[in-house]
DNA sequence: TTGGAGACATACGCTGCGTATGTTCGTATA
DNA sequence: TATACGAACATACGCAGCGTATGTCTCCAA
């Protein structure tokens, strides 16, 4: 994996990865508009031909924030979601560890209110349909295959439920920390109980 | 309400009004960013010295364009839930009306596309509170008062509602012209069958 | 008819991105 | 061990586009 880096390429790698970690504190915090890569790289004590060396454009460098997120999150549910072996159970523990990542503020703010505006709307939607999407229509298909659920449109079904999840993630990531939990809590419910109604009884 | 215009008050109006034509079709077709006032002001062959002597600033020029279009809408679907007398139908016909209004390129992509974007999420759903957030949230109370719904937490429930209103209302901005019908017709049924799950069997 | 104010046009500064060019410092080669 | 080369930055510049300050014209009231 790692074949002896030189001196070089471990300075190198350092000063992306230190980069990397300051551009998503600076998002996270003043949102992708109002951040500079001067200020970007004044964190690190470096000047903004280091981030230009590291990245072609602002815009890559978000987009190296939000996929490092994301990689990770659907790491982690994923990884939650094979631990059940029930479908219905599957799909349940997902929603649960999501809401749980989305009671992080950094995540939830970079990746539910800044991607869509740094990225663009359709970028956004085409990396989420990568990232997220394709995990969500994973469980679906099995619970339409289970019989849970009725053999709806596979598209529409998943983009909503992505919306749905979406929801709660907007609304944990702007909710003041002492809330979270309470919030989370009602949107668990609501959820809950949205997905129990479309549920089909077992033959 | 218009006590006899003077010549330059007549004038004026025109130009702002021009001025909102030309920005609300820039902003539709090229979105929000690579929308210059030079081109907006160009189109109805004035300067930027118009635009910002009539909206303090491109933010503002982009939210008066929103509120028109939002007004709009919700004035009609408004309308169109008055006239059910029974909460579901009435519920249902108000998103019916919307995914109609969805299906307009312009509305859709302003709206739902590019207003995050420019007004920023926060202030962008600050103003969706204020418009189809309110609306949702009536229609909702009235479901569960006639006890179509269980008590869940309004909240929650009027928001995630919106976000699965907006999935609707993003997929169908997004899709091309002659698509629209068949996505509005998959969103209708995935969305009908989510919420007669979620209904109570009347007492 | 004339002063004033509203409705713009013109001119300028500034911020921040992207790019082109310069400089340093490891590292491979003779 | 001297040197040449290229990666990893720093410095300098151009440029677009926003916002603002100032100028000009024209309508209207007195």
């Amino acid at each position: 994996m790692s074949p002896v880096k030189s001196r070089r390429e471990q300075y190198s790698e350092e000063t992306r990865a230190a980069l990397l970690d300051a551009a998503t504190r600076r998002f996270a915090e003043h949102g992708f508009a109002k951040t500079s890569l001067e200020d970007v790289a004044a964190d690190i004590r470096a000047t903004r031909g280091a981030v230009y060396h590291h990245f072609p454009n602002k815009t890559a460098l978000f987009q190296a924030v939000f996929d490092a997120l994301e990689i990770e999150m659907i790491r982690r549910v994923t990884e939650a979601a094979a631990r059940e072996a029930d479908p219905w159970r599957s799909a349940m523990a997902a929603l649960d560890l999501f809401l749980d990542h989305c009671c992080d503020t950094v995540y939830g703010r970079i990746v539910w209110q800044e991607a869509p505006i740094a990225l663009g709307w359709q970028r956004w939607h085409e990396c989420e349909a990568e990232y997220a999407h394709g995990l969500i229509e994973q469980l679906i298909q099995a619970l339409i295959e289970s019989g849970d659920m009725p053999p709806l449109p596979l598209g529409p079904v998943s983009r909503i439920t992505f919306h749905i999840f979406g929801a709660a993630g907007m609304a944990l990531a702007e909710t003041a920390p002492e809330d979270k939990a309470r919030v989370r809590g009602e949107y668990a419910l609501a959820i809950g109980h949205l997905f129990d109604g479309a549920r089909l009884p077992r033959s």
